[in-house]
DNA sequence: GCACAAAATGAGAATGGTTCTTATTATCTA
DNA sequence: TAGATAATAAGAACCATTCTCATTTTGTGC
């Protein structure tokens, strides 16, 4: 935690945008979650961050590339701490719930995972630039 | 084409919903995209469909798993035939202009995909129902 | 073919997540 | 510490989607 505070802090300096102190909070909200989270979660794990600020700030974050978010099952938008900050990983989707949580293949799965998205992307002219796995289902507390 | 009207007529007979005239037009313009779409692009390949019909008319064929719906890239839901009508298959996501377009995978390419999804959901004590495959990158025309 | 009930439609209002505006406040540099 | 710049708060605005309700269409029994 004290790492990644460390990274978002650089990462954000080297662009000349502040590490604010409602950033950080923001930040660690997401970052403590296991999954991604959408803003209204964030939102009620957080006093005193009105709903605008917050938005602001989630968007600030994804555009520095510290958070990435992505719509996933219910309409609303969710975020998560980027790639380069977690590892590469996979999500399971909660059909029930819409709760999402973080899987990590291993080196083998993920080899296997990129033999098929460039066989998949091959017969287009279609230039990769990454890849998203998702998994539906139950949860274990919706099942 | 006819096929289909006549699957969709059955399966929708079956559950008492009538298949009228704004229903097959909002099936034949998914039908006929070679990828998802949303309520606007259909409701703009449209005319004479308003929108809060074509939004009733999709979410009753939804409902009956004639269509299926899904939030992808860009916050906006898009909806294409159900896998029944169109045979499972994976998205190309273009990060460019967002276009969603549908690529299907061998026997055996499938056969793979449902074992990497076993393992990452065995972990968890999750019950599968589906998984979702999408590649982002370039399409041909943004690149 | 006709009348009635049930279902579908159209138009516009309402909703809810997200973004924008503007005045105020905090932060950085000198 | 002052001045310049960036960030914040509050609420209005926006836009995709859903809801309401009056009207029209469709299917069924006569």
């Amino acid at each position: 935690m004290q790492q990644l505070a460390r990274d978002v802090e650089q990462r954000l300096g080297d662009r000349g945008v502040r590490f604010t102190r409602g950033r950080r909070s923001v930040l660690d909200a997401v970052a403590t979650a296991d999954g991604p989270r959408t803003a209204s979660e964030i939102h009620a794990s957080l006093d005193s961050v009105p709903l605008s600020s917050l938005y602001r700030s989630l968007a600030v974050l994804v555009d520095a590339g510290v958070l990435s978010q992505h719509h996933g099952a219910d309409e609303t938008t969710r975020y998560e701490l980027a790639e380069w900050l977690t590892g590469h990983h996979h999500h399971l989707v909660c059909a029930s719930c819409g709760d999402v949580s973080d899987v990590t293949a291993t080196a083998e799965q993920e080899a296997v995972v990129s033999q098929l998205v460039e066989a998949f992307a091959g017969s287009s002219n279609f230039a990769v630039s990454g890849h998203r796995f998702e998994i539906e289902g139950r949860c274990a507390s919706c099942r």
